[in-house]
DNA sequence: GACCAGGCACATC
DNA sequence: GATGTGCATGGT
């Protein structure tokens, strides 16, 4: 990829169509985590929910969630989907939060980016993306943050294969762009709000997508 | 009613 | 290593 950088034309592409993202909603680092969890598979407006019910009973703070029992906590985040098992997702976190820095998230800052990588892959229901998604938005670091819309989007553009790896495709973008974490966030928003749009849904191809003139 | 949403672990080949 | 399946709610 040479460097006027086709990556970079996306980027300024999507940017002039949709404007700023002010990505991750969520006003704390704990709170992007959970936000990060409760989203898997699932719609955001459906999170939205479950978060509003935790702060509504003042308790999205690692501490307190990590005392509350689990079929209570199951109840307040069930319209996220999934609740049975983003419970125990949520509580394999928390008891990391526990054991690594005793719920200072601002320990987790401080970490190396790859070391804070592999701590965060290593819980049980924390894979890539949810990975990326915390090192990037939470603890602002600059990881390249892979999902479903980036895959669909840049295959249907020709400019990645059909079978390319999670570790591939990050790997590709960090590689050919400036390791910059205000960077990184809008990129993948921005992917996240073309995909929901235009070209980025599962049975759709590109009509009037802003990026149609790169295809 | 079918399909989809800002995935992940686990079983199986 | 690749592929298939269960997990669950709420919107279109």
């Amino acid at each position: 990829m040479g460097k006027d950088n086709v990556l970079l034309k996306y980027y300024e592409c999507m940017y002039k169509a949709l404007g700023p993202s002010y990505w991750w909603p969520g006003e704390t680092p704990f709170e992007i985590c959970v936000g990060a969890i409760l989203t898997q598979n699932t719609n955001w407006k459906n999170v939205e929910r479950a978060i509003w019910n935790l702060k509504e009973k003042d308790l999205l703070d690692p501490q307190k969630l990590f005392f509350l029992q689990d079929e209570k906590l199951a109840e307040l985040i069930r319209p996220a989907g999934y609740f049975r098992i983003k419970t125990k997702r949520l509580k394999n976190f928390l008891k990391f939060l526990y054991k690594e820095v005793n719920f200072d998230l601002e320990k987790l800052k401080n970490m190396d980016l790859d070391e804070l990588r592999q701590k965060l892959l290593s819980i049980k229901g924390i894979g890539y993306e949810t990975a990326d998604s915390m090192i990037l938005y939470a603890f602002e670091k600059p990881s390249f943050v892979v999902d479903a819309y980036t895959a669909r989007i840049f295959q249907r553009h020709g400019l990645i294969g059909e079978r390319v790896s999670y570790e591939e495709l990050r790997a590709f973008f960090m590689e050919n762009l400036p390791k910059d974490v205000e960077l990184y966030k809008e990129y993948h928003a921005l992917i996240v709000r073309v995909g929901k749009s235009w070209c980025g849904k599962k049975r759709q191809r590109c009509e009037d997508c802003p990026l149609k003139p790169y295809i």
